[in-house]
DNA sequence: CTGAAAGCGCTTACAG
DNA sequence: CTGAAAGCGCTTACAG
């Protein structure tokens, strides 16, 4: 009474996918030798590779990816642990790492969480263990908490950070050379003319805003110019601690004639600060921002920010998390080119007045 | 020679964690029966099912879900398949379906793909197979996809759609009533003495431009006032496209005294068309956008916008994709409220001269 | 280089 | 209401 006669070579009945017995009845193989070929085990005689590869492709068959798991104690999975405000980094990230996943058959899964939360550390355990991951990818300012490392070494899960530091040995890490694009921002504010500067740091606990601050200031030195003290302040990265940090700088008896905020949000706010005191936007105030945000080409005056390849950083984080697992699948890791780059728009120009740049 | 006793009650072990054998060996009953217990299964003796629980505490059991995931044909996986380019959408609602997923022990994997690819629909395919997701939760525009509709229910795989429209059986479905705040967009700027108005929409074939527009336009009508077709235009959704607009609309013999933009990239370019223009904002133009997104805080005027409560629609939509898969685990499905709001904020005022509004 | 057996940790199907 | 057996589709450990 069945349409489908019951052959023991071919699943039968609609949605049963082939199994590696399938694929090893029709090859004339046991189902370790089939294995053996979905894991790239070498020591398989090229003849029966190809038996097994023909069969394979005869039938359709991709290994159940839940056996698979169950049987090697890890997932095909990919965590991406992080809790970064800027959906813009998020998203960015998630591309990147994606870009290297998707052809080795991994995925991604997101667990965005609170560095403040009293729960941190249990949750980032329970998402551990419970989906066996087969890796984690940790943005900051998540990357620079030490306790989270300690944990995942504690749990034997492989990570890799993104900082703009070497926090751990280069296996573990991309480091993002953030003092590279702040080094060329304060060289290109130099070159424009521009001697009085005003640096907005963000909050001191953040690495990003340690290295870019490390990295104006070293280059502004090698200029010959150090920064008046009082222009060196510090925000919380957000735009209402740039518009209070505006006017603080503006305020100022002798003020700058250009400020360096280090993320988009507290330069656009150093923008908001000078249009409410008045100022004729950007020929009185040079503003540079960092991160180039979408927000950044928007605004108006257009802001010159330094960019991060974000993406490039998440693709090159998968690539070194992966390397190990994959082995010969991947070439001999060609990675991606991680430096900062200065996009330069309208809310910085030279100084009326200044010497043309050499 | 070992330090850990063996003890078949106990896993021993470093990183060993307990079994579901454990757990019944501890509680003096057959595995099925945990296994009763963790699946909720209301038929097991109360004395019993107590007993399961303080052995499954006394262990610190949590099940395996790799091995779950077999067993059940079915992962604890959600899938997001989107193609939307704004990381403020995307990331948002991400964080909406994971406040439903978190505490129903599932995760979610992210799915970014293209419209545009000749490989969408295996690509998906591929993804809903390997993972053989609990469900899928689509956005718009992929929402809006036919196509991969027919492809989810091929598969068997559950899915929920969000849409302006509702497309989809409501079980299916969260629609996102953009007609209501595009109306209520209309019904302030009437009230504010605006009659000639402009409206920029966007791609036709994006069901929100026309939801968006329709709502716009039906409600300038309850008022009395049609739109003259020079200023009912439609750009690409994009800046650059809104900057167009903006210059053909404002280059009409006689212009508009406010334009309603059906996103805020466009409402923003049409701001720099007005400025290139010359034009004083906003004492010489009103304009609103609709997405709230985070920069139409910080751009100048500040931009007034039609908020969606995009976390809020993930959210929805998760609890409603896993309502019928963890049943008595949720509340009667006391579903959070999706309704549009209008930001008032500075780039749109009263016509000088107006009426103030009744 | 290849394979038969046992196992990964759960659930389904069937009894009782 | 509870359980013993078989099975989900792979891999590991051991032979040969």
């Amino acid at each position: 009474m069945t349409d489908v006669p019951d052959n023991e070579h071919t699943p039968s009945g609609p949605g049963k996918r082939p199994t590696i017995n399938d694929v090893a009845h029709l090859a004339g193989v046991s189902k370790k030798t089939v294995s053996r070929v979905i894991n790239r085990v070498a020591t398989v005689g090229e003849d029966v590779r190809e038996r097994v590869d023909n069969a394979i492709c005869a039938l359709g068959f991709t290994p159940n990816l839940q056996a698979r798991s169950l049987a090697f104690r890890r997932s095909f999975l990919v965590g991406l642990i992080y809790d970064n405000p800027s959906p813009t980094y998020v998203v960015n990230m998630q591309l990147g790492v994606l870009d290297a996943l998707g052809p080795l058959g991994f995925e991604l899964v997101v667990h965005p969480c609170s560095r403040e939360a009293p729960s941190l550390l249990d949750d980032i355990r329970g998402f551990v263990e419970r989906q066996r991951l087969a890796g984690a990818i940790l943005p900051p300012p998540l990357s620079e908490d030490e306790r989270i490392i300690a944990l995942l070494r504690e749990l034997g899960c492989r990570y890799v950070r993104v900082a703009a530091l070497a926090l751990d040995e280069p296996e573990a890490m991309v480091t993002t050379n953030d003092q590279l694009g702040a080094a060329e921002a304060a060289r290109w504010l130099v070159d424009q003319g521009h001697r009085r500067i005003a640096l907005v740091r963000g909050p001191s606990s953040f690495c990003s805003s340690e290295v870019r601050g490390q990295g104006f200031l070293s280059a502004l030195a090698e200029r010959g110019i150090t920064l008046d003290p009082a222009c060196d302040v510090a925000g919380a990265y957000t735009f209402e601690s740039g518009v209070e940090m505006g006017h603080r700088l503006l305020g100022l008896a002798d003020p700058p004639t250009a400020i360096f905020a280090l993320n988009d949000d507290m330069a656009i706010g150093v923008m908001q600060a000078a249009r409410e005191r008045g100022l004729d936007l950007p020929a009185q105030l040079s503003i540079v921002g960092f991160d180039d945000l979408p927000m950044a080409a928007r605004v108006w005056p257009n802001l010159t920010s330094v960019r991060l390849p974000i993406r490039e950083m998440g693709n090159m984080a998968a690539l070194k998390l992966l390397a190990p697992i994959v082995g010969d699948a991947l070439e001999p890791l060609s990675l991606p080119d991680v430096r900062p780059a200065l996009v330069l728009r309208q809310s910085a120009i030279a100084l009326p007045g200044a010497e043309p740049p050499r």
